[in-house]
DNA sequence: CGGGTTTGACCAGCGC
DNA sequence: GCGCTGGTCAAACCCG
């Protein structure tokens, strides 16, 4: 799975399914503005819509350099892909619908990112499953940033759980796991061997809890919706 | 002391 | 069967 962090610079990504076309529409400036859907009746209305997270940064908007971001972070727009095939062909069609309604659900496309991610992953799972059987794909979703941190402030907290030296880069991977008590979702952070510049992250799985930092920001918001809902 | 990181060991899948 | 490799575990360690 050496290319599945990009290493083979001849692969072309499918363009990441959460975010905008980056030459389209630059990505949002808060989680707070309001999408082109017109169900959200208001920004308030689409930022509690958002509460249901989605399985990577719980808020891509903020990758572009903002207070809660290390300055250094420049997002690698190109060079965002989901990973696949990582499922039997029922939860392929599952994971692209899941990807389409995400938002814009312009995936267009096998990720040719990784050709290895479903055999990868069937031996994590089988490792991780040492308990026995056979566990079911998570989604998985990785891009590239060019950032001097490996780790982006992507609103979770996460625990390293591993590093690893992998076959033919320089550069060690490290694991994650989210620190939530009921979420599993991971991510593996590992530097491009060709260029250290770039982090190329991967995210596996979905988190099932909001986002802290969203949380955080909203808090104050919600508590005086709830205020006003009473009359 | 609690939570996070480090790191060597271990395990499972794959290719030969 | 064996070696290689990636992913995970868990004890030791670190830090605020």
């Amino acid at each position: 799975m050496d290319d599945l962090h990009g290493d083979d610079e001849a692969h072309t990504f499918p363009r990441f399914p959460y975010f905008s076309a980056p030459s389209a529409s630059p990505p949002l400036a808060s989680p707070l503005a309001s999408s082109s859907n017109d169900q959200h009746h208001s920004p308030l209305a689409a930022a509690l819509q958002q509460l249901t997270p989605p399985p990577w940064p719980c808020s891509p908007p903020d990758l572009t350099p903002q207070p809660m971001l290390p300055a250094m972070v420049e997002l690698d727009w190109s060079s965002m892909f989901q990973m696949g095939p990582v499922a039997p062909p029922e939860q392929k069609e599952e994971q692209a619908a899941q990807a389409d309604r995400t938002q814009g659900g312009e995936n267009d496309g096998e990720a040719g990112g990784s050709g290895s991610g479903g055999k990868d992953r069937e031996k994590a799972e089988g490792s991780a499953g040492r308990s026995g059987k056979k566990k079911v794909s998570k989604p998985r979703f990785a891009f590239q940033t060019r950032s001097e941190n490996d780790i982006l402030d992507d609103g979770y907290r996460w625990r390293k759980y591993g590093q690893k030296a992998v076959k033919n880069s320089s550069n060690p991977r490290s694991y994650y796991r989210c620190t939530h008590p009921t979420c599993n979702v991971k991510k593996q952070v590992q530097r491009l061997a060709k260029d250290t510049a770039i982090v190329v992250t991967t995210y596996e799985g979905v988190h099932n809890h909001p986002c802290e930092k969203l949380m955080e920001a909203l808090g104050p918001i919600l508590k005086q919706l709830q205020f006003l809902s009473q009359f």
